[in-house]
DNA sequence: AAGGTTTCCGCAAACCTTTGCATAAAACTT
DNA sequence: AAGTTTTATGCAAAGGTTTGCGGAAACCTT
């Protein structure tokens, strides 16, 4: 492989002057003739001069690195994120080194050494579901390295966090479910230790409190959540003596192949069993019905994140303080739940 | 930020021996005392040492970094070429840096140098499918710097590429459709220059040919290929005088909204209109009818880039020798697409 | 013309690692 | 005991950058 990049020796060389004098040059600093300046200006340009990265990471100990560690992006929700964290990074000069967990507490305690190794100036991270302990995250805090926290609340950590109003929007789906009519809401959620399903958990049970509907435990799926396996869920959901007439499920996907087994079993979506997603998946429209669900802000809370960290990179808010920007989330109805009747005036 | 990472500075003062003599130690080279030597091992285990990249980076003028140039990666298929990719990259010690195209030639070009700029290893790219200029590649072949391209053919490049058989699976799919009784088989496909859907069509044309079929332009759509945007594209093929029997959609997002504005216009599916998808997406197996699809080999279409960068990184391959490694994918045939009668022995 | 100021530039250290070469001390030879 | 070989270690350069400090030349002053 040949040499391809000028370095300020290489400039220094050609014009007879000394490396300093070529670094003062470009970076107009110190006293340098003006005649001095021009030359090595010009060389520069010609030869595409850029500091070296490596060199400035050596020297500054600031690599313009962000790690990111997420559980997958084969979701749409997750390539979402890192799509709005790689546009602000982007934008600033970043790189960004993503490693992914699948949700295992082991790969997500080696991606966090794996990326101080590699002397990242910060880490974004989407905690592991299954995280019952933080040390790996607590040594970042101690040593006072930046990072935020994203989707889920590890709630005794003192980091920023960028989350979503997961318990508000939960609530908000079952109370319109109730108000169309649907007494018997099966919810299907992940109730690992830092899953977002634990808040939408809460914000179910608090809209049945208010609305004086007994919770059932039956209707409560917390296992073969895949999209695969899901089917079984839904399926013994059906069994049930009084089976449900409605089922909110944790993403679209699941919804997706929750509907199949509904349909299958000849029951009818929304008149007979209303069904909600989380995600707004691009192809959440074309379900038949098309399928209500809660849109949910992955750009822009991987933009807030990548925002948040680079505030803290340069010092302009202070390094891990327990911040938690909690973002909106939208319930967007379709036809799998039904209409409300419209009040008459 | 606090001083995390020890330094062989670190561990010869506290030894009181020189840095080099500590370099020797670790690395159990030339001569050392082996007193000397288990001292500054236990140290170093201790300390954790483990040598800082960005100096190893400068010294060896390597970066342990590989760069990836992606069109997105909100599509189950590149999702999948990226994990592929990352899995062998983990599994050797290499960090990933990706770049996201949206199949803009601008953005490309601007990748490629971003990548270099940041001292990559080699690059891993699929082309961008609007591309016509190739320059910014073949500078880096007459670099030597080691490239792989996946999924896009340039034809013109010298360069090793992992592709897929797509002629082939469209030939198949479109022999398959005819054997099943379709005699107007609609493509919708990306014509763009460098778009895998260039070869599809020419399977297709190929499969028609040789089942005596004319090729009828009408039956050939190449523009609005978004899941958005497609649903224009279908209904425009049903106005048609003689409407196709048959539409083999350019990936499985675009089949699924195909598939909504055929049942919305009251057709059946296979009965009346067969529908074929392309990537074998999670989803494609719950739509209704279950769709039939080209399975493609995305994961080890990247573990198989992987390997080949690092081959010619260690000099086991020369590189950027013209090598075409083309992976087979599966016609997977679900209830889109009518049975074939079983032959009477 | 001699002294004091400016103006411009280079040296060297620091960040961290590897490695060829030199050197000191230890071990051996006779 | 003097000379030779071996063994163990340190120095310094290289990779590229920034920057405090010192020094040489040019200018100005009286």
């Amino acid at each position: 492989m040949k040499k391809s990049h000028a370095s300020l020796k290489d400039i220094a060389i050609e014009l007879n002057v000394s490396i300093s004098t070529v670094s003062r040059a470009l970076r107009n600093t110190g006293e340098i003739h003006p005649e001095t300046r021009k030359l090595v200006l010009e060389l520069a340009e010609k030869l595409h001069y850029k500091p070296n990265p490596l060199a400035m990471g050596l020297l500054k100990n600031k690599t313009q690195t962000i790690g990111v560690i997420i559980p997958e992006i084969e979701n749409y929700y997750f390539s979402n994120i890192l799509r709005g964290i790689d546009k602000v990074a982007d934008d600033n000069g970043y790189r960004i080194i993503t490693c992914y967990t699948n949700d295992s507490q082991i790969a997500e305690v080696r991606a966090v050494n794996d990326l101080l190794f590699s002397r990242v100036d910060g880490i974004i991270a989407c905690p592991a579901n299954e995280l019952t302990d933080y040390v790996h995250f607590q040594n970042l805090i101690d040593d006072e390295f930046p990072i935020v926290h994203v989707d889920r609340d590890c709630t005794d950590l003192a980091t920023t966090k960028i989350l979503t109003n997961n318990f508000t929007s939960a609530y908000t789906v079952v109370e319109y479910l109730i108000t169309t009519g649907c007494k018997r809401i099966a919810l299907i959620t992940n109730l690992e230790p830092l899953s977002v399903g634990r808040q939408r958990y809460e914000g179910y049970q608090e809209a049945l409190r208010k609305h004086r509907i007994p919770l059932d435990l039956q209707l409560i799926i917390h296992e073969n959540l895949g999209i695969g396996t899901s089917i079984e869920s839904a399926k013994n959901l059906l069994k049930l003596t009084t089976p449900p007439d409605a089922i909110i499920c944790n993403n679209d996907s699941v919804a997706m192949a929750t509907m199949k087994v509904l349909k299958d079993s000849g029951l009818r979506i929304p008149e007979d069993i209303s069904v909600v997603g989380f995600s707004d998946d691009p192809f959440s429209s074309f379900l038949e019905p098309a399928l209500t669900t809660v849109s949910l802000p992955a750009y822009l809370i991987g933009m807030k994140a990548m925002e948040a960290i680079l505030q803290m990179i340069d010092n302009k808010i202070s390094v891990n303080k327990d911040i938690r920007i909690v973002m909106d989330s939208a319930v967007v109805i379709r036809n799998s739940t039904k209409k409300l009747v419209s009040k008459t005036v």
